[in-house]
DNA sequence: AGGGTTGTGCCGTGAAGCGGCACGCTGTAT
DNA sequence: ATACAGCGTGCCGCTTCACGGCACAACCCT
């Protein structure tokens, strides 16, 4: 089904690039033109995406894929499960909480409430969180097997700021910090300005399935907050797992 | 291209009833068996779906929606203008700020700040806001065309509470009154718990394209905070609205 | 033990997607 | 004023590749 293949390529292209007419977007695919337009017609039909109305025509996507990837977490509640607790995390520490899961070799953000002091930096939804240098990243490296992060790390660790963890040896010594004391932690290695401590939600295999993080602008965070906020969101995640796990139990029987 | 309406038919499909088995899914679609499968391997490899690894397989969808549509609002930078208009607008009310886009028929809730109060609602991304049911609703129906207001009115309006508007002359006269003041009300019209007043943001055609609103649970709604918040929010989307312009013009040249 | 249902894979046939091509249009450079 | 290059759109014959009936092994309740 190669034309559903590039029927969703295309789809991804026209999100990243858009507002895009027809000519760039078959060169952007090296692909045919008439086929290309054939293919937008066709999304337009499905209501994905949807032209501006302005000649030349260009095209955005609608909010369909919204719709659609509200239920990403879906699966066990995830979403239902964390709410509650992450409303009271934030109402204790007063910093946006984010929720994030884990997605093959990625982490990404999937639900945020957000601090009602001045914010500096507002992520979207559907953002991808960088694993060896996010806070939600390395709690779920973490609690990953050896091997895992052994493969993650094998691909190179590309740096950001100055005090993104890059030397696969002190990573591998954060990482034993970070299961001794049960939460992770990331000090402006992504954005200078964004610090964050973070507890992975460990699923019914063992294996870690999401991310809770409590975020906090690097000027805000002193040397007093950091344990005081691991404290809460380590035993937030927990929290979370256990009632992960009980979820499961009744929804497949005892 | 019939199959690539399949196939994203059976996406949305999946969303919905995830976790979901081919034997299922192809009932609900009324398609052959070998077809939803050879359209589920399909959509695994572009990675839109993925199998959750039990036995017996079972689909769900994964983040890639959420990537795609998180530029559902990239059109005009629409969200960049919105977020710290809608910061401030938290700041000074303290309740939940909500920004929707219009598309086709419905407004959708694309964006969301919350209160730090205890009692809120949270509505997931992605909802679809009821025309005639929602303070961002009626803001935009308010600011359309009379004939828009009237072609929608002629599908008949559902009700959901005791209060929702469901006589066309009633909501004629509603919206008359929005036009008027230059902000739009929800007392519990939808769900009984749920108070709101919006806002339209006028794109340069001179329509509708957004709204934004402060929502309020019903017993925080006193008859003092409506107005306050009210004037509130009208200043705020009259300032989108300038923005958007602004940036619209700058784009396409002078 | 058995009937039903599950997920998966094969394969011949025919429909439908592919892409080269041409058209009308707009905006720019000559 | 004219030529030209780029755009979006539509046609149409060839060939491919998706369709869906069918078969099979594994699993679950009786």
């Amino acid at each position: 089904m190669q034309n559903v293949l590039n029927a969703l390529r295309a789809l991804e292209e026209v999100a990243v690039r858009q507002p895009i007419g027809v000519a760039d977007l078959a060169r952007a695919m090296q692909l045919p033109k008439s086929s290309v337009q054939r293919t937008l017609v066709t999304l337009r039909e499905a209501g994905w995406i949807r032209p501006t109305g302005s000649v030349p025509t260009r095209w955005v996507v609608t909010t369909k894929a919204l719709h659609v990837g509200r239920h990403a977490t879906d699966e066990l509640g995830l979403r239902d499960i964390a709410l509650p607790v992450m409303e009271e995390l934030r109402r204790r520490t007063d910093e946006t909480i984010h929720l994030a899961v884990r997605e093959g070799g990625n982490v990404v953000l999937v639900e945020r409430l957000e601090t009602s002091q001045p914010v500096r930096i507002i992520l979207p939804l559907g953002q991808n969180l960088i694993m060896h240098a996010s806070a939600n990243g390395k709690a779920v490296l973490a609690a990953d097997p050896p091997e895992a992060a052994e493969r993650y790390m094998a691909h190179g660790l590309r740096d950001f700021t100055d005090t993104t963890i890059t030397d696969p040896v002190r990573l591998r010594a954060e990482l034993a910090v970070t299961r001794e004391r049960g939460w992770a932690t990331n000090s402006g290695e992504w954005r200078p300005d964004v610090s964050a401590v973070a507890a992975a939600v460990i699923g019914e295999g063992g294996l870690p399935v999401a991310s809770i993080s409590v975020n906090v602008p690097t000027s805000r965070m002193s040397d007093e907050a950091g344990p005081v906020y691991g404290a809460l969101v380590s035993e937030a995640a927990k929290r979370i797992s256990t009632a992960l796990g009980r979820a499961h139990e009744e929804s497949t029987g005892r």
